[in-house]
DNA sequence: TATGAATGAGCCTTCATTCAT
DNA sequence: AATGAATGAAGGCTCATTCAT
């Protein structure tokens, strides 16, 4: 078999706690809570893993690679770099807007990070590799073609994540007040004055 | 007697909860901390918020005026609306990024909102303050002379505010990785690009 | 005046301390309770009786007394003694089993006596009192007349007042399952039995 | 293993439980005095009743079935009917009057009922099993041979437990007033006189 | 005489953790 | 690999009591 059947349990566990966590927030969350969605009692939780510290690092890290992941997908469809751009950041919002429980772990663990060291390096990487993968897009689909941003170019990948996450936040807060294609028009427009691109009819 | 000893002290809790919360998070923090901190016993506490929700209610609704009130002396200075605008810029960073223990409590219970609806319509109007007092100054500024913008202005404010907010959260994550000077000045030659205004030499 | 304003007070407390006990039982009441009742603050309370075990104590005397007092009319009206016998036995039942503030509060600090050493003797005495005014009643009537019951005579009212009490605490828990009327003919029939008249028509 | 290592412990719980609200009374007593009592840990005493409510119910029926199965033994003896009833009066009112930890329990819980909406319907089964009892011993030894009194059958039982719940109270609060041969033999002198039948010898 | 503020012990409950089985 | 039982430290909250005013 793929895995031993330890390893299902451990990963039955993580996504139990990842369910849970999503409807509950941390502050509210026991591992009691996580055992019982998981099916298991709280002795094998802890049998998988000795502290809920260490449980909620590998939630962390499913979560962030979960929401990684489907961003990714964001980025095969190759057209013209401007329709490419378009579904891009149309991807990267649903991703985030969708209130899946993988994004409001994230959201969630990143607020807890601010007090937990632990927690803070795996949310680094986080934005550093959702900063690498729009990075190699404008590379391969605007910097090689000379299309260069009125901005450091190492630093515009941060800024889409950090206007992303903040508009998430103002989403979750007043779900009404932000339509997503008013969301995304607006992001590619400021890409557009950004790059001093006409804007398309 | 100015204040009532009542008041005094009513106001010392909330303080000292400001700035255990702080230093530990919510999901961290006990009455007993804060009763602690502001020098009581946990009954006095009781005293003044029958209940800590009552009490997290006020403290959030006190960190959000004091976050308010410091980028509200941003918008003073009038000299030209570009100058104004870069001044402007720099403040509604520097009293998000500072770690001001307001600015803290704000982050931390912005995620709190996400599981818990007594806080949810505090953290809105705080997010509509905050965009009021965007959206004045550009009135004021910008588009009394006519200039406007390529996005719609009324949301105009939501991206700043939602770009500053997430920005901060990988400059907390991550505390070298932005620098101040690049910050603003991106977000200026953002403004710029949306206003269609040559980049000031 | 007559009362100074002071036992004023003090009786207001006593009266909405009677109300509040009637209502949620001496394990559920605290002072504040009975302070917001009274319409006073707990310092108050204090004031006037500076223990809890005070303050219960007179309750006690008060509730004693005054289901003492509603039974005394009972004895009044002198027809014949049979028709009296009768009028006072439903009279004694009416005032345990209609639910007054004063019953209430009797039946439950008679449960807290079975603990409590000081309240014990202020309800043996509420016994003996019951017993003699019952006492005085048969002698008036049924003794003087040379009617003698079957058993001893001091033992009687000790009776009467043990199978009144008893009946009315099964009243309490299970409304339904005791008619006024019924008790009342079976205490009565029961007492003729006792004393080897034949039935009235 | 006959019990499982649970139940006996739950056992173990509800025994200290009855020894301490017997001692202290229900207003008195707290979960960390069962605790202690049980020689467990307030934890243990939570994960085997998750509330106090649970717990309090769960000795209450304990408590009452415990006096209920001491009176069943009452019945057993068959001689006559007359030496039998004159036995198992003795028993009950020793069942009550003997201040066994259930018997108290019982009496204290009684008291609770008046204001506890979940303990009342208990008790109300409490008294009707009791009056089950008695009837069952009537029907076999007096209205099986054509013996009636002068009362509805179905309320000669709740008198009886009236009268002997009613001067148990008394017992309780003033130990010397009742000796236990005056209460039997006028119950007994009561009941014969209810039945109609001469005094025996 | 009365209040408002404060205390501290104690209450019920939750929870991460341990451990024998 | 997993469970059930148990622990003990907190956690939020209640309450009788004290005391300055």
């Amino acid at each position: 078999m793929r895995y031993k059947k330890s390893e299902i349990s451990a990963a039955q566990i993580i996504d139990a706690a990842i369910r849970v966590l999503a409807r509950q927030g941390y502050a509210r969350t026991s591992l009691a809570d996580i055992a019982r969605e998981a099916g298991m009692s709280k002795g094998a939780v802890h049998y998988h893993y000795s502290t809920k510290e260490t449980l909620i690092d590998q939630v962390l890290e499913t979560a962030c690679n979960a929401v990684q992941e489907k961003t990714l997908n964001a980025w095969s469809n190759a057209e013209s770099p401007f329709a490419s751009l378009r579904s891009s950041l149309e991807a990267l919002w649903t991703a985030r807007a969708e209130r899946t429980d993988e994004a409001l772990v994230v959201a969630d663990l990143l607020a807890q990070s601010l007090y937990d060291d632990k927690l803070r390096p795996r949310l680094a990487e986080y934005y550093r590799l959702a900063a690498d993968q729009i990075t190699e897009h404008l590379t391969a689909h605007f910097f090689a073609l000379g299309i260069r941003p009125k901005i450091p170019a190492e630093l515009l990948p941060r800024l889409v994540i950090g206007l992303l996450d903040g508009l998430v936040m103002q989403h979750f807060v007043e779900p009404g007040v932000l339509s997503p294609e008013d969301v995304v028009n607006s992001i590619e427009t400021l890409a557009f004055s950004l790059f001093e691109l006409p804007q398309p009819a």
